[in-house]
DNA sequence: CAGTGGTCTAGACCACGCC
DNA sequence: GCGTGGTCTAGACCACTGA
């Protein structure tokens, strides 16, 4: 933990998942939390304005912070989590089965991506069970410029791991799409779905924190399996 | 434009959408922009920090904020948008329809509440049309405790217009799951579904500054015509 | 009225990118 | 070494809540 504020995150987060700080109940005040941990005003307030955006409290003017109810569905699809650590999180048992491994350009028309040249990539085709039920079928293609060589074992287990552990990249932003669409004949066989069943396909580009591309994916969802959970905040900037 | 940051958020991100300030450019430094508008760091560091979460730009250590190519996906499910404000950024004709106005009690269950009581709402049932196709049948109950009447006028209108605008009520944070069903024999017949094509749901909890719940919402949305798009940050606390 | 969160300031030190 | 963004401070004034 190296920032002040990162640590009084966690730290009122914890408290709040312990129910130290009960549901319903309000938080010391700025002041008071500035003296309890020893900062200032404003440091606190960087830490509270986490907890706000990740759903932990709502500030009321005037009033104080109230702890909200979280259910806490940490199933961002809508931030940026791999599938690795959301099953952990999730404690399921899953698998995930490395059907191909080849150099590839990357599709961009499907993407929507315009660009003028190729994009060399290393295409990564992945199926993901849990409790032994093929859930989702994943297509990477990571860029060579950025990662020249993938190897099956990495795949297997988490690129996102290999990526921010051993590369040290630093993942940084996507745009995804979500659409419902009719599925290939072998995501019905992969995904053993069910006549005429449609699929969720979720398209994201991610970048890194220098903005460079580096990774194009394609999640192709059981569409009875599929469940996406959110909260928003509504931004009034003014 | 009560506040500074929010002032100058606004500036830059309308330089920024008008290539004053061009995509792969870099902002002037945080010093330099707190020269500019003559104020402190910190302020200018606030604006940036709206203009980064909503996807203007991304900051770079050492070295600056360079503008991203905003292709912006302003549809977003996720953040809370209404249908009209939506609608009206994307200048198509569209119509909605009420189908119903009438009270009811929430249907708790299917929006993953618990409570021991009756919830008393307004129910509101409204076809949204694009272009003349049906594309989304929406599902709303709102709280006779927070609002205990809505006309009909008000309903084809906008709720979150008149909510906010009329009523005086802020609108802070909302739950959204979204699943992909098979749609009711209504549902089928409203939306003008083909045989066996399912629906994409998505259910919402919405509420106000003050964490009172107020609203309860299901919209059905064609799934041929369903399209999210997210823009995701990921978020490293530490 | 006192207490709360919202904004803002003028400074400081650090880690990082780049030359 | 210089400029960048990242963190942190100790103050200040405001608008809002509730008694």
């Amino acid at each position: 933990m190296r920032n002040k504020y990162g640590a009084i995150y966690h730290d009122l987060a914890d408290k709040i998942i312990h129910h130290i700080y009960p549901v319903g109940s309000y938080l010391p005040s700025e002041t008071q939390l500035s003296e309890l941990y020893g900062t200032s005003r404003e440091t606190i307030r960087k830490a509270l304005s986490e907890l706000l955006t990740n759903g932990f409290i709502q500030k009321i003017r005037g009033k104080g912070s109230v702890v909200l109810n979280l259910q806490r569905f940490n199933f961002p699809v809508s931030g940026i989590t791999s599938y690795k650590e959301l099953n952990k999180s999730l404690n399921m048992h899953s698998q995930t089965k490395v059907l191909c491994i080849e150099d590839r350009h990357v599709p961009v028309e499907k993407f929507d991506y315009q660009t003028t040249h190729e994009l060399a990539a290393t295409y990564v085709e992945r199926l993901r069970t849990i409790e032994n039920d093929p859930i989702v079928l994943d297509h990477d293609y990571i860029l060579k410029t950025v990662v020249p060589h993938i190897s099956e074992e990495v795949a297997a287990d988490s690129l996102y791991a290999y990526f921010e552990g051993k590369l040290g990249l630093n993942i940084s932003y996507a745009t995804k799409t979500i659409t419902v669409e009719h599925p290939t004949v072998e995501e019905t066989k992969l995904l053993a779905l069910s006549a005429d069943q449609d699929v969720v396909v979720i398209r994201s580009r991610t970048y890194l924190e220098d903005t460079t591309l580096f990774q194009f994916t394609e999640s192709v969802h059981r569409s009875d399996k599929f469940n996406f959970v959110d909260f928003a905040q509504r931004q009034k900037i003014n």
